[in-house]
RNA sequence: GGCUCAGUGGCGGAACUGGUAUACGCACAACACUUAAAAUGUUGCGUCCUAUGGGCAUGUGGGUUCGACUCCCACCUGAGCCACCA
C-alpha cells in the first residue's frame, strides 16, 4: 500500500459526502432527532485559527457519533456578520460591509470545508442577509407590541475623538476600545428590552436544564436575586418620606445616616436652603464626571449633606440625610440606609465625614469594642447586641424577625431586587439591524376622540375612570363615556347601537371597551365603515366564562359570535390591557384577544381590581401617548439598511444612517404624514438571540425533507410562498419544525457569552414560548464550554500580535485535517485553558500514519463475530477492543476526548504488534476512529472493500464482562505501602486473598517479629496488613 | 473586594466513588536498520541512597483515615468573570 498521504484522500472524501447528503438534517425524520450547536462564528477578516475550531471539531465528534448511534442529527452553521470590525474596516478602506463580509465568509466557509466538518451547508445562515433580519425585526416588533421595548434617556458612553457611542462592551478601563480616549457621559434616548420582567424565570429556570455548574452559578450571580426589605423613613419638618433598600434589616438599630444618589429625586427637593447651593454642585459634578475620573478616585467617599433627617422607627434617632455618588441610583431605590458598624462602604463614609458607628453585631471574638478600622467591620455570622427586641438573637433569626416586624408596623414592604438591568438595545452605527420605528410629528400631536365603554352593571363614574377622563382631557383629547342601557340586564347589540347612534366615531377615534364593554365595542366594529385609530380591550370578555361563578345576565346579553376577520380590519391597531391580578375573568381570555388581533397585551401593576380604584397607572398612560413612535407594520418589513458610499459616524451622536436623508425620510405607516426613520440599530446580541431557531425556518432542497403530507394541505404552508424572500418560513409557522426540533440538545460554546448571549437567548426564548410560537420555555437542554487555546509560549493569540496567531489552513496542507483534529483533541482538556504545541502535532500525525500502515499489511481473520475469540487471535485483544469502546464512547459524551484517544493509541499499539487479527476487530476500532480522523477511517473503510460509507455503520457495542478484566493485579499492602503485586481472579474473595498475602515472600519478610492488627480487604483491589 | 476554577516529571497531561501516582503523547538518550541522514522499530526515562532492596515526592503547612492527587482547615501562586449592588 501507498504511504499515508492526507492530501489524496481528503478532498475526496468531502466531495462524497457532500454529493451524497450525508450530513443533511431532516425534518420530520422517524428516527430520533439530536441537535447539536455551536456558536455560529463572526466572519473575521483574519479568519480562523485553531482556537476557534476546538470547539467545532469537538461538536463534530459528537455529531458524528450520534449519526453513527441512528439519530437524525442537526449540525448548523452560519455567519453573525454585524459588528464593529467589519464596519471599521468599511470605513477604513471604503468597501462595504456587505462585500466585505461576502469575502470574509467565504474565506471561513472554504476553511471549515477544509477540515471536513459535518455541517448540514444547506442550512447556512447570515444575520445581514434581510430575510433573515427581517424576523429579528419582527420580534422586536412583538417586544414593542407587549411594552417590553421601550424608549428611555439615559446617559451614555460617549467617544470624544470618535465621536459615536458605545457599548458597555466597547469601553475598557474608562476608555475608548478603539482610540483609548476617556469616555464621557451624555445623555441619549435609547432603546431598552425589559429583560429584568423575565429575571425572576430566568434565574428560577436554570433549576430546569442541564449546564455546567459554573455556568450557572454565573448566571444567578449576573441576575443577582435578593431578597430585602424597602423601609420607609419620614423627614423631620417635611411631609416627605424616603424609602430605602436593605437586605440587612437586622442591623437597622446600628442605622446612623441616610444617602442618596445623586440622581435621586429628593436630593434637591428635600435640601434646607442654607445647603442647597452645595447640594446643587454637587449633584452637577456627579453627573459630568467621565468613567476614568471615577475610576483614579477609586474608593474614596465623597458626599453633602442636605440639611435634613430621618427619623429611624426603632431607635427614634434623627439620621442625617447625605447625597454621595456611593449610591447608584439604578439598583435598590437609590437611597441607602448607613450602618457603618456592619458594612464597610457605610462606615468610610462615617470615618471620612465624622457620623456615629455603633456596634450591634458581635462575632464569634466577642469583641465589642468601638470600631477603629475597616478591617474589625465584620460580617455573616455572629449575635445581635444593642438592638432592643433583637438581642441575643442569631443574625438570620434576627432579620426573620426584624423583617416581619416592621412589615406589621407598615414601616417596610418586603421586596425582591435583582442585579440584572433592562437590555440597552440602541447602538449609533450602521452595520447592525434598523430598528423597525418611524417618528411621526403629527402622531405625536395628534388628538383623539376616546369612547368608553362601560361592563355589566357598571357606570363611567366610577373613580378610575374619572381619572381616566381628566388625564386624557388634560392632554386635549376628547372623552365620551355615555351611561349605556338596561346595565344591569344588558343587551349587547342594543348598547352596540346606543353607541353607534349617539357617538361620532371617525379615523380618529380610540374606543376603550371594559368588561363586557370589551363586545359591545366587537359589535360596533363589526358594523362601521370607517377605520377607526385604536380599539381597547380593557380587562374584556370574549366569552361569558368566568372563575369562580356564573353571571346568567352576562350570558344572556348576546349571541357571542363576533366576526373577527371584520373587526380586524375597523381599527389600525389593537391593545390588550389586563388586570394581572383581577380574577374574575380568566387571563386566558385576553391572551387569545391579543392573539386574535394581534394585539399589544399589557398587564398593568396588581390591585386595580378590575381598574376600579383612582390611581395613577403609568402603563396606562403611555398607551395613548406613545411620541409619536410608530412601529413599522409587520408587512413592510424587513427595514433594510441603505446602501451608501459613507459610513462615518456624525458629530452629534447619532448613527451614520442619520445623515442618509432619502433614507430617514419616509412616510407614516400611521397617518400618512412626513415621518423619520429611527436611525439606531441594534447590538449584535440581536440576531445571535434566536439563531438556533433560523437554522430551523431554513427551506432549500425540498426534495429531500422528508414533509408530513398533512402540512402541505395546509394553508399556512401556502403562504410561505407569497412571501418575498423564500428563504425562510414564517416564523409564526414554523411551530412544526419547532416542535420536532427544540429543545437544542447539545451547545458548546465560550464561557464569555454565559452572561450575554446565553441570557439574551434564553430571555428571547422564553418571549417567544409566551407568545406560544415555540414548544418549550428554555432553548437549550444542555450546555458545556470549552477552554481557549494560547499561543506557543501560553500568551493569548491576539490580532494585535499577528506573530501568535497560527492558522490551520497551512497545517491542514503539511500535516492534514485528521491530524490536526485529532490534536486539538488530544492537546489536553477540553474545558481547559491549553497551549499550543506544534511538535504534539506531529504526534497526532505519526498515531494516523500507524494506523494506516497496520491497516495496510495486516492479515484479517474472518473467524468471529467480535464477541469470541478466535483460535489464533492475539490474546487479550477481545478484553481490550471492548475496553476500548466503551471507553471511548463514555469520554466523548463526557467530553474528555483526550483520553478517549490516548485509549485508542493504546490499543493501536497493542494490535500493532500482529500480523493478523479478526477483521471484526479492525473495523470496529475503524468506526470508533472514524469522529476523530473521518477522512483516514473512510479510506480504509473503503480499502477494506466496503461499498458504502462507514457512516452509515452502527457504532458498536460493547459486552460489559469482556471489558471488565478478569484477573487482576492483587495489590499487598502493609500499613498502606505497597510491598507485592499478585496475579489473581477479578472476584477474589478475602480468605484467598489473606492466603496469597501471606504467602508471599516479600510480605512475610516484612511481617517478621511483627504483630498483625487488622486486615483490610478491598474487594477486586487490594489487601492491606496493619502492624 | 466578591464569585468560579486550577496548581502532579524537562513539557502537554492521566488516575473510577479515598485503594499500584506519573497512563497516553511530546522532548531526550542508547541500540537496531542505513554508506550516511531522515523515517521507522526496540529499550530506558520523577528524585535520592549504603541499590535483587529501600527512603522521599502530586503548590505550602496541618488534620481525618488502615490508606489522601482525591475529603476537611489555613495559607501561597496563577487564570477567568464581575466589581462602591446596600
Amino acid at each position: 500500500m501507498n504511504k499515508y498521504n492526507h492530501r489524496d484522500i481528503e478532498k475526496k472524501w468531502q466531495e462524497f459526502w457532500e454529493k451524497e447528503e450525508l450530513d443533511k438534517a431532516l425534518n420530520f425524520d422517524k428516527k430520533p432527532k439530536f441537535y447539536g450547536l455551536i456558536e455560529f462564528p463572526y466572519p473575521s477578516g483574519e479568519g480562523l485559527h485553531v482556537g476557534h475550531i476546538r470547539p467545532d471539531t469537538a461538536m463534530d465528534i459528537i455529531c458524528r457519533k450520534r449519526r453513527l448511534q441512528g439519530y437524525n442529527v442537526l449540525y448548523p452553521i452560519g455567519w453573525d456578520a454585524f459588528g464593529l470590525p467589519t464596519e471599521n474596516y468599511a470605513i477604513k478602506t471604503g468597501i462595504h460591509p456587505t462585500v466585505v463580509t461576502k469575502k470574509n465568509t467565504d474565506n471561513i466557509r472554504r476553511q471549515l470545508k477544509n477540515l471536513g466538518f459535518s455541517f448540514d451547508w444547506s442550512r447556512e445562515i447570515n444575520t445581514t442577509d434581510p430575510a433573515y433580519y427581517k424576523w429579528t425585526q419582527w420580534i422586536f416588533l412583538q417586544f414593542l407590541k407587549r411594552g417590553l421595548a421601550y424608549k428611555k434617556k439615559m446617559a451614555i458612553n460617549w467617544c470624544p475623538s470618535c465621536k459615536i457611542g458605545l457599548a458597555n462592551e466597547e469601553v475598557v478601563d474608562g476608555k475608548c476600545e478603539r482610540c483609548g480616549t476617556p469616555v464621557e457621559k451624555r445623555d441619549k434616548e435609547q432603546w431598552l428590552l425589559a429583560i429584568t420582567k423575565y429575571a425572576d424565570r430566568l434565574d428560577k429556570d436554570l433549576d430546569t436544564v442541564n449546564f455546567l455548574e459554573k455556568i450557572k452559578t454565573q448566571q444567578k450571580n449576573w441576575i443577582g436575586r435578593k431578597e430585602g426589605i424597602n423601609i420607609t423613613y419620614l423627614i423631620d419638618g417635611t411631609k416627605e418620606t424616603i424609602t430605602v433598600f436593605t437586605t440587612r434589616p437586622d442591623t437597622n438599630y446600628g442605622a446612623t445616616f441616610v444617602v442618596l444618589a445623586p440622581e435621586h429625586e429628593l436630593a434637591m427637593k428635600i435640601t434646607t436652603e442654607d445647603n442647597k447651593k452645595t447640594v446643587a454642585a454637587y449633584v452637577n459634578n456627579a453627573s459630568k464626571k467621565t468613567e476614568e475620573e471615577r475610576i483614579t478616585e477609586g474608593r474614596k467617599k465623597t458626599g453633602v449633606f442636605t440639611g435634613r433627617f430621618a427619623i429611624n422607627h426603632l431607635t427614634g434617632k434623627k439620621m442625617p440625610i447625605w447625597v454621595s455618588d456611593f449610591v447608584l441610583s439604578g439598583y435598590g431605590t437609590g437611597a441607602v440606609v448607613g450602618v457603618p458598624g456592619h458594612d464597610i462602604r457605610d462606615f468610610e463614609f462615617a470615618k471620612e465625614f465624622g457620623l456615629e458607628i455603633i456596634r450591634v453585631v458581635v462575632g464569634k471574638d466577642y469583641d465589642t469594642s468601638p470600631i477603629a478600622r475597616p478591617e474589625q467591620v465584620q460580617e455573616e455570622e455572629g449575635r445581635m447586641v444593642n438592638s432592643g427586641i433583637l438581642n441575643g438573637l442569631e443574625i438570620h433569626e434576627a432579620t426573620r424577625k426584624i423583617m416581619d416586624y416592621m412589615v406589621e408596623k407598615g414601616w417596610g414592604k418586603k421586596v425582591v431586587t435583582y442585579h440584572l438591568r433592562d437590555w440597552i438595545f440602541s447602538r449609533q452605527h450602521y452595520w447592525g439591524e434598523p430598528i423597525p420605528v418611524v417618528f411621526c410629528e403629527k402622531c405625536k400631536n395628534r388628538k383623539y376622540n376616546f369612547i368608553f365603554i362601560h361592563g355589566y352593571d357598571s357606570t363611567c363614574k366610577t373613580p378610575w375612570k374619572a381619572w381616566l377622563k381628566k388625564e386624557l382631557e388634560k392632554r386635549g383629547h376628547a372623552f365620551f363615556g355615555p351611561e349605556l342601557p338596561n346595565t344591569a340586564n344588558p343587551n349587547v347589540e342594543e348598547q352596540a347601537n346606543y353607541i353607534l347612534k349617539n357617538a361620532k366615531i371617525d379615523e380618529d377615534t380610540i374606543i376603550i371597551g371594559h368588561s363586557l364593554g370589551g363586545a359591545v365595542m366587537m359589535k360596533i366594529l363589526e358594523k362601521i365603515k370607517t377605520k377607526i385609530a385604536r380599539a381597547v380591550f380593557l380587562d374584556a370578555v370574549l366569552r361569558p366564562e368566568f372563575n369562580h361563578r356564573e353571571i346568567p345576565e352576562v350570558i344572556a346579553s348576546s349571541d357571542w359570535k363576533f366576526n373577527f376577520k371584520k373587526i380586524k380590519k375597523a381599527a389600525n391597531e389593537f391593545v390588550v390591557l389586563a388586570d394581572k391580578d383581577f380574577i374574575i375573568i380568566p387571563k386566558d381570555q385576553s391572551e387569545e384577544l391579543g392573539k386574535l388581533f394581534e394585539a399589544r397585551v399589557i398587564y398593568v401593576k396588581p390591585n386595580h381590581r378590575h381598574f376600579s380604584r383612582a390611581e395613577i397607572e403609568p402603563e396606562v398612560l403611555k398607551l395613548f401617548d406613545d411620541n409619536g413612535r410608530v412601529p413599522v407594520p409587520e408587512k413592510d418589513l424587513p427595514v433594510e439598511l441603505p446602501k451608501v458610499e459613507k459610513y462615518q459616524p456624525t458629530d452629534t451622536g447619532e448613527s451614520p444612517l442619520a445623515a442618509i436623508s432619502d433614507w430617514v425620510n419616509t412616510k407614516c405607516p400611521r397617518c400618512g404624514g412626513p415621518a423619520r426613520r429611527e436611525t439606531d440599530t441594534m447590538p449584535n446580541w440581536a440576531g445571535s438571540s434566536w439563531y438556533y431557531l433560523a437554522y430551523l425556518m431554513m427551506e432549500k432542497n425540498p426534495k429531500s425533507e422528508i414533509r408530513n403530507p398533512k402540512q402541505i394541505k395546509n394553508s399556512k404552508f401556502k403562504i410561505r410562498n407569497d412571501e418575498k424572500n423564500l428563504k425562510y418560513l414564517d416564523l409564526r409557522f414554523a411551530g412544526d419544525q419547532f416542535k420536532y426540533w427544540l429543545p437544542v440538545d447539545w451547545y458548546n460554546g465560550g464561557m464569555e457569552h454565559t452572561t450575554l448571549h446565553l441570557l439574551y437567548s434564553r430571555f428571547w426564548h422564553k418571549f417567544l414560548f409566551d407568545l406560544g410560537l415555540v414548544p418549550t420555555s428554555e432553548p437549550y437542554a444542555k450546555r458545556t464550554s470549552h477552554g481557549v487555546i494560547l499561543a506557543e509560549g501560553g500568551v493569548k493569540m491576539s490580532k494585535s500580535r499577528p506573530e501568535t496567531i497560527i492558522n490551520p489552513d497551512d497545517l491542514v496542507k503539511r500535516f492534514g485535517a485528521d491530524a490536526l483534529r485529532v490534536y486539538e483533541m488530544f492537546i489536553g482538556p477540553f474545558d481547559q485553558t491549553v497551549a499550543w504545541s506544534m511538535d504534539g502535532l506531529a504526534g497526532a500525525q505519526r498515531f494516523l500514519e500507524k494506523i494506516w500502515n497496520f491497516y495496510g499489511q495486516v492479515k484479517l481473520m474472518d473467524c468471529d463475530d467480535g464477541k469470541k475469540p478466535c483460535a489464533n487471535a492475539p490474546a487479550g485483544l477481545p478484553q481490550l477492543l471492548h475496553k476500548t469502546v466503551k471507553k471511548v464512547g463514555e469520554d466523548i459524551e463526557a467530553m474528555k476526548f483526550n483520553t478517549a484517544i490516548s485509549a485508542m493509541m493504546i490499543f493501536m499499539n497493542f494490535i500493532g504488534k500482529h500480523e493478523a487479527v479478526p477483521r471484526a476487530a479492525a473495523e470496529r476500532f475503524l468506526i470508533i476512529l472514524a469522529p476523530f480522523a473521518p477522512h483516514l477511517a473512510e479510506e480504509l473503510w473503503q480499502k477494506l472493500c466496503h461499498k458504502q460509507s462507514i457512516f452509515r455503520e452502527k457504532w458498536p457495542e460493547y459486552d460489559p464482562a469482556l471489558a471488565q478484566d478478569q484477573t487482576i493485579k492483587l495489590v499487598l499492602q502493609i500499613n498502606g505501602k505497597v510491598r507485592d503485586l499478585v496475579e489473581a481472579a477479578a472476584d477474589i474473595g478475602e480468605e484467598e486473598a489473606k492466603e496469597l498475602a501471606l504467602a508471599s515472600e516479600k510480605i512475610k519478610k516484612w511481617l517478621v517479629g511483627k504483630e498483625v492488627k487488622k486486615i483490610i480487604f478491598v474487594k477486586g483491589k487490594l489487601i492491606n496488613i496493619v502492624i
